[in-house]
DNA sequence: CTTTGCATTATTTTT
DNA sequence: TAATGCAAAG
């Protein structure tokens, strides 16, 4: 057939298998989304089922996007009614639906991870337990970890009575539940389990998706967690008794248990659905001979595989080069040096090229060398835009309005802006919500027959009204317009109008960002009501959140989030021993170790053609100088793929001029040179210089002594372009191109 | 009721 | 280092 030319052997096999259960065993790089797009084609093209029919389940939403734009372009058929989503995306469709049937209203709402804190806080406070003794994040992971295991609250009690700390635990977790409940909120655990819970009690429901979706597909399948599982597993059977589950993953790419994923998942597969086809790609299409060696030569010494070994046609490529750095800011430097040295010899494009790193906190010495370097970048996962305080603001607005149960997000806006609704009012309203079981906002109905104030009465009934009169209006605007009604009539405006301060001037911009990214979802999708919009931004993942409209920048990002992604170049920082692989508390258990060892397999086969290892001899953290020693994983790299090096000669010379200069900052240690950049005319004279493709006469420039100008004429080429600029009372000036101290503004 | 300042503590990775 | 929390003062 036409549509599975394009595809290997393997992977025709692939796209093309009959009903029954199949598991693709995909590689890096081997064309694992190819094989699911193509398959999916098929079985439309085919008239094996129509698009509706059919289920796939991505990890990100971006990747779902992708998906079916690929899809679009190879069917004739509409892809609307394709469920294509993550996990949680496709489970929020299926509780909208039918979790009333479970005791829920179906206006839930979402909470986060940082709701989830808010709310076990206020657990711990109520409970009156020390809030030094039980740690906010340690208990959010066990309450997870519990849930996704299918431990309910009084099961853990009973399970750990003798044990006062666990037993306290439980009852935080209980206590928790019930507060979710109360609020009618669902955290993202939550979102699995519940529907998972409608489908094994309710038959009618589980007959109709049953029934609806003839093939699912599932891609990343070496990170679902238990119940994860259990939704493809309930979902696949057919009414014939067989599973119709295509599911595609690498054992060596799983790297995220810590999160509850069960590489057993994929280990285990053909135990799971007995009769299981498997099919292993194993030809990459990537990377280099010798990128491949390299990860080959790492992943062998992981136990929990199945074997594999990815080969290629391609013949040789470039050595892997280590460099041996100081510290973080050489490291950095060293980054941007060789980036813009790959952009001048090889032609590559910023956006062509990636970064990598273990940690999020590694970015900020990156991002400071680049900075100062004038390579631009993007950082995924970094400032969490959603998670500003303005933004969140805002989301409480809506998810109030949506959902009057919310107490989280009742307590956010309550008083902001200043409403004189204090927190001795609030207490009362709580008290009286505690009391008669109902949430902050339905207290605040009772307000005039509390014991409050005649002021404090009249602020709560006015913030009620003001409440009612937005849900009044969510139902007849469009949600872009919304929003800005809501930011408008709450006086949230008006707030950050009146604080001058940069700071309040960047919170407006990133407002207006904010209604911007609201109304480009309102023209994308067609379900594009309040309530889609807020679960569609809960559910954005850190790469779907990244800002596609910057062309030609670097990105740079933890590898976890570079799962998925390719590059040409790749710089893959901090690969010293307790780093990358991270060690937390002086233990790192075997099956970290694996899933550390996975996390550099990942990293490595991200890259095309070039790859970068770099390692720091001492890096900051917490604010104090460490030593380090480089990643035992080095060593597992095949010595025929490495070239060591030291700093590259522009970098070197620039060192040796640093370390005799009088550039020696730091408060607490003088005596290391810890603000590389820090000397500014250093720096400035190597700065990259405007190529002569982006100034053009009419551009305004700056220049460092002259100040600003307009750029007249270009002449000549090449190295000798030079350009003549109009300076601000300072004249006409020829300067040559390649030299001159000049920013385009 | 709000603002300020000092002290403490946290860093894996994220839907 | 930077973010958060708590106490004290305005």
């Amino acid at each position: 057939m036409y549509l599975l030319d394009k595809l290997n052997e393997k992977q025709r096999e692939a796209a093309s298998y009959g009903k029954g259960p199949i598991l693709v065993v995909a590689g890096a790089g081997t064309g694992k989304t190819r094989v699911l797009t193509h398959r999916i084609a098929y079985l439309i093209e085919t008239g094996k089922a129509m698009p509706w029919e059919i289920l796939a389940i991505t990890f990100t939403n971006k990747a779902a996007n992708e998906m079916k734009e690929r899809i679009a372009e190879l069917i004739d058929y509409s892809i609307d009614r394709m469920w294509i989503g993550t996990f949680h995306s496709v489970c929020v469709r299926i509780l909208r639906k039918n979790i009333g049937r479970i005791g829920y209203d179906s206006n839930f709402v979402i909470y986060d991870t940082n709701d989830q804190k808010i709310l076990i806080k206020d657990c711990i406070k109520e409970l009156n337990l020390d809030s030094k003794k039980y740690n906010i994040n340690a208990i959010r992971g066990m309450i997870s970890g519990e849930k996704n295991r299918r431990i309910s609250p009084d099961k853990y009690i009973s399970e750990h009575f003798g044990e006062f700390y666990k037993r306290n635990v439980g009852e935080i977790y209980a206590l928790y539940e019930k507060k979710l409940k109360i609020a009618n909120a669902l955290d993202f655990d939550d979102l699995l389990l519940k529907a998972l819970k409608i489908l094994e009690t309710e038959e009618e429901v589980r007959k109709l998706y049953q029934d609806r979706f003839k093939y699912i597909l599932v891609d990343e399948y070496q990170d679902t967690n238990l119940i994860q599982y259990m939704l493809v597993k309930i979902l696949g059977q057919k009414p014939d008794g067989g599973d119709n589950v295509f599911v595609v993953g690498d054992e060596d790419q799983s790297i995220y248990g810590w999160r509850g994923a069960n590489i057993n998942n994929i280990l285990n597969f053909e135990k799971d659905f007995p009769g299981a086809k498997v099919v292993k790609l194993e030809k990459n299409y990537r990377s280099t001979n010798i990128i491949l060696n390299a990860a080959n030569g790492v992943i062998k010494n992981n136990c929990q595989r199945k074997g594999k070994n990815l080969y290629t046609d391609s013949k040789g490529g470039n050595l892997i080069r280590i460099f041996e750095m100081d510290n973080e800011k050489d490291e950095a430097f060293t980054v941007a040096a060789l980036m813009r040295k790959e952009r001048r010899e090889n032609n590559i494009e910023y956006s062509d090229i990636a970064v990598l790193y273990r940690t999020n906190v590694q970015s900020r010495a990156l991002e400071e060398g680049l900075m100062r370097e004038g390579i631009p970048y993007k950082i995924v996962g970094g400032l969490k835009f959603y998670e500003r305080k303005e933004i969140k603001d805002i989301m409480a607005y809506l998810m109030l309005v949506y959902n009057q149960k919310d107490n989280i997000s009742f307590n956010r806006i309550v008083n902001v802006p200043r409403r004189k609704i204090g927190l001795k009012t609030i207490g009362i309203i709580e008290d009286h919500a505690n009391e008669t079981e109902v949430s902050k906002f339905e207290a605040c109905y009772d307000a005039s027959e509390l014991n409050l104030t005649a002021a404090a009465s009249k602020n709560i009934s006015d913030f009620v009204s003001m409440i009612e009169m937005l849900m009044i209006k969510k139902d007849v605007m469009p949600v872009s317009e919304f929003i800005r009604e809501v930011y408008e009539t709450t006086g949230y405006e008006s707030m950050l109008f009146s604080d001058d301060t940069v700071e309040g001037r960047s919170r407006v911009e990133n407002i207006e960002e904010f209604l911007s990214a609201a109304k480009d979802f309102e023209e994308r999708y067609e379900e594009n009501s309040l309530e889609d919009f807020l679960a569609h931004v809960s559910l954005l993942s850190d790469v779907d959140r990244t800002d596609e409209t910057q062309k030609n920048t670097v990105t740079l990002m933890t590898v976890h989030s570079a799962k998925g992604l390719e590059f040409d170049t790749v710089f893959i920082t901090g690969l010293e021993d307790g780093i990358f692989p991270i060690i937390h508390q002086d233990d790192l258990n075997d099956d970290d170790l694996e899933e550390e060892r996975r996390l550099f397999y990942v990293a490595i086969t991200r890259a095309k053609r070039m790859l970068y290892i770099t390692y720091a001899n001492d890096r900051m953290r917490f604010g104090n100088h460490e030593m380090k020693i480089k990643s035992r994983f080095l060593k597992e790299i095949p010595d025929e793929c490495i070239e060591e090096n030291q700093p590259d000669t522009f970098a070197a010379k620039k060192i040796e001029k640093l370390e005799k200069g009088k550039h020696f900052y730091g408060k607490r240690h003088p005596f290391v040179k810890n603000s590389f950049f820090k000397g500014e005319d250093d720096i400035k004279h190597e700065r990259p210089r405007l190529k002569s493709d982006v100034i053009r006469p009419g551009d305004k420039v700056m220049h460092k002594a002259w100040g600003i100008g307009t750029v007249v004429q270009i002449k000549g080429e090449g190295n000798s372009k030079s350009v003549l600029i109009a300076f601000e009372n300072k004249g006409v000036k020829n300067l040559i191109l390649e030299y001159a101290p000049i920013e385009k503004i």
